[in-house]
DNA sequence: GAAGTGATGTTTTTT
DNA sequence: ACATCACTTC
């Protein structure tokens, strides 16, 4: 294959990035600077010097990104790429576990607990413990034991850190390491793994093997790691565990991009990035910062730069473009969370006929997940084809889980969630007074609910039904070694009962659910047979256990196939990475993006600013920033302020509205107010970059009406000026001024909000 | 054991 | 608005 220029298709700073492949180097990667080819490049270039494939390991978050990479290194280096050992943290561990787990006590079919059965065993221990559940909110409780795990803070420790004690104190939590302490002994004795456990049993086993870690040391002789602003601790412990020793070489390369950290409230932190480039200076680490951006026009940059420049800390950096100035920012400026849908969708219809863009080339960002609704309901009025992303993933559906929980009881009996779903799933006589018992026993003797079904002191009726559904259980174990993936699920599916449920139920749903349950069975298939669609989570072979570890990690955005002509609908966090020719970011409204969650906590008011970085730099060519004055939130009419973002994008980017203000299709039920609409200006506050030209405390604006052409006029922000020119109608006049003591002299403003004083 | 009622608490969440 | 959950009632 012809690879040989492919060094020549870079910058000089990408190239000094893919071919610095000795020692640490940090790569500080802005908004469509091409950091994923550097990445993919250096991978490849890494090839073509001689490292063989095993011998590299890369990081990222997703596996879209990691299925990415693979596909794009093979494409410049050829099929070694899908050698690499690339994916997400947690499935790259995963898979080191699922070969190395009894070395920490676990069984190598562990089973991977997802977030609603981390939430469910958080729910029996605060039952089991007598705690008051109106105090210990499960996922208050979730996020808290997550933190700690990130930090490593293991329970021992917990019970040790009197700032954590104090902060469940007040919290009215201060159990809360017993929860901590409990959730952890239950999850090990069900074998069972959630989402953080992935890595931090992994450093466990780093920590306590020796052999183990100089064995992945040897292994690893090449890490990458993207989107380094998002490592939590413990991701950062463990790099640091495979790469910071006596004689390594270090070849370490973080990418990352301190503006675009938007995961801290998952215990993200740019400190890492921070540390990095501290910790590895001594042993010369070498700094990349790809600052020019291939990807959207010279408006929608220097605006995201503008934005960002309001946060306190941060890496400084400058993007630039050179893809010419291009259309300036618009705003929507509706009346109600109506209005803001229903000229979206008119505004898309618009960009489709004028820039002939296609619905694939247009993204609706949103802030919260309940934004959505309207919007689609505007969407479907105007017949244009959308897709929401980010809901649940195949595997969350009910139905769905529901058999996945018997499969993984086949594999792992002693998985007490998967045991609690089915056990009267479909109905058998085994019911909550009996399950109860049964998890009394297990707690009492410190063992699996499977463990303790013989056990319990129950009616004859009840005791029939244990049995029976122990034995299918067994039955199905017993097939499962030594048969194949897809036989061992038709079996104990069949054999259950949850089959003829699901066929019996023939209403609407019920056909919806056979035909996803239909799905499953066609997947584990289909995985059986070649694997290939699980490639990116490196699937090992073809029995139960390892389609199950596989199919815990995927998500929303891996099942969902590609294709169609749809306009995207997501939450911003979920665009990240991502870019559109067209973006609208929506309901940029105080209290909501910024979300009230922020309102009195600077750090995180910088946290979703750097969100609306993100949310801004997805664009291409076309950005639409949109407000409602009015919305329904939390089933009430609520007013709230024009988000104090949309002060911060400088006006001389801003498109002015050239046209009368659509009227909402149906006014709002909410409290219509001025009808004012295309006002995106709050009272100016007097921000750091804003210096005013004329002083407020003798300034008083003169009515619109009486400007006219010729006049001489005092503006705040811009200073004296003269009226060359005014069009439109009443009441959108809009006047041409121009103001000598300013740069770009020349300025439309619309009268009907201007506040100019004559002279 | 099912079905209905009332109180409650709501951000974002790659894995 | 909406889902979830404890608690009632049949």
């Amino acid at each position: 294959m012809d690879n040989s220029n492919y060094l020549s298709e870079l910058n000089e700073v990408q190239r000094g990035a893919v071919t610095t492949t000795k020692g640490p180097v940090l790569i500080v990667a802005g908004p469509g600077s091409g950091k994923t080819r550097v990445l993919t490049y250096r991978i490849a270039h890494l090839l073509n010097t001689g490292v063989s494939p095993r011998n590299i390991l890369s990081l990222t978050f997703t596996n879209k990104a990691a299925r990415e990479m693979k596909e794009r290194i093979s494409k410049v280096a050829g099929n070694r790429g899908f050698s690499v050992w690339a994916g997400t943290f947690h499935s790259i561990f995963a898979r080191i576990l699922r070969v190395e787990a009894e070395k920490i006590g676990y069984p190598s079919s562990f089973t991977i607990y997802d977030a609603d059965d981390s939430k469910s065993l958080i729910r029996s221990i605060i039952k089991q413990l007598n705690l008051n559940k109106e105090h210990y909110r499960v996922n208050a409780v979730r996020t808290r034991i997550s933190s700690a795990k990130s930090q490593l803070i293991t329970p021992k420790l917990y019970a040790q850190r009197e700032d954590l004690l104090m902060e469940d104190a007040k919290a009215r939590m201060p159990h809360l390491n017993k929860i901590y302490t409990t959730y952890t002994l239950r999850c090990k004795q069900s074998g069972a793994m959630d989402f953080d456990d992935l890595l931090y049993r992994f450093f466990e086993l780093l920590q306590k093997d020796k052999e183990t870690l100089d064995k992945y040391r040897e292994r690893f002789q090449h890490v990458l790691v993207d989107e380094f602003q998002d490592t939590n601790q413990l991701q950062y412990a463990i790099i640091k565990k495979l790469v910071y020793y006596k004689d390594s070489p270090m070849n370490i390369c973080a990418v990352g991009d301190d503006a675009q950290s938007i995961y801290a409230f998952r215990g993200a932190t740019i400190q890492n990035i921070l540390d990095f480039e501290k910790e590895f200076k001594p042993h010369g680490i070498k700094v990349f910062k790809l600052e020019q951006n291939y990807r959207s026009t010279e408006h929608i940059v220097k605006i995201a730069n503008q934005v960002i420049q309001q946060n306190r800390n941060q890496i400084q950096k400058e993007i630039w473009s050179d893809k010419g100035e291009g259309q300036k920012v618009k705003i929507i400026a509706a009346n109600s969370d109506n209005e803001e849908g229903k000229r979206i969708a008119d505004t898309i219809i618009e960009q489709k006929n004028r820039y002939h863009l296609s619905n694939t080339d247009i993204a609706v960002l949103y802030r919260t997940n309940a934004q959505s609704r309207i919007i689609e309901e505007y969407l479907r009025r105007f017949n244009i084809p959308y897709r929401v992303f980010g809901g649940l993933s195949f595997y969350q559906r009910k139905e769905v889980k529901d058999a996945i929980s018997y499969l993984r009881l086949v594999v792992n009996p002693n998985d007490d969630e998967a045991l609690k779903r089915v056990i009267n799933y479909p109905k058998r006589g085994i019911g909550n007074t009996t399950i109860d018992k049964i998890e009394a026993v297990a707690i009492e003797l410190g063992q699996s609910m499977w463990d303790s079904l013989l056990m319990v002191d129950v009616g004859p009726r009840a005791k029939n039904a244990i049995s029976s559904f122990r034995r299918i259980i067994l039955k199905a174990a017993e097939k499962n070694k030594s048969e194949d993936a897809f036989d061992v699920a038709s079996f104990i599916l069949k054999k259950s009962g949850l089959y003829d449920l699901l066929k019996g139920d023939n209403t609407i749903e019920g056909m919806n659910r056979m035909e996803n349950f239909n799905a499953l069975l066609d997947g584990i298939q289909s995985f059986v047979n070649d694997g290939s669609e699980f490639a990116e989570v490196g699937a090992e072979d073809a029995s139960l256990a390892s389609y199950l570890q596989n199919i815990a990690l995927l998500t929303d955005f891996d099942t969902k196939d590609s294709d169609g002509n749809y306009v995207t609908l997501m939450t911003v966090h979920a665009a990240k990475g991502l870019e559109f020719k067209s973006v609208f970011v929506t309901g940029l409204e105080e209290n909501l993006f910024p979300s009230f969650m922020a309102k009195d906590n600077p750090e995180a008011i910088d946290e979703e600013r750097r969100l609306f970085y993100v949310a801004i730099t997805r664009a291409e060519q076309y950005l639409t920033l949109s407000y409602a004055d009015n919305r329904y939130q939390f089933g009430k009419a609520r007013h709230n302020a024009p988000s104090r973002f949309l002060d911060e994008v400088p006006e001389n980017h801003v498109e002015m509205p050239t046209r009368r203000a659509v009227s909402a299709g149906r006014r709002a039920t909410v409290g219509a107010r001025s009808g004012i609409s295309g006002s995106f200006k709050r009272p100016v506050p007097i921000s750091r970059n804003q210096t005013l030209m004329a002083d407020p405390s003798t300034f008083k604006a003169s009515p619109a009406a009486a400007i006219q052409v010729g006049m001489k006029v005092l503006h705040l922000k811009f200073g004296k000026g003269k009226v060359l020119a005014i069009d439109g109608r009443e009441p959108n006049r809009v006047a041409t001024i121009f103001f000598d003591q300013i740069p770009n002299p020349e300025r439309k403003i619309m009268l009907k909000f201007a506040k100019l004083q004559i002279i």
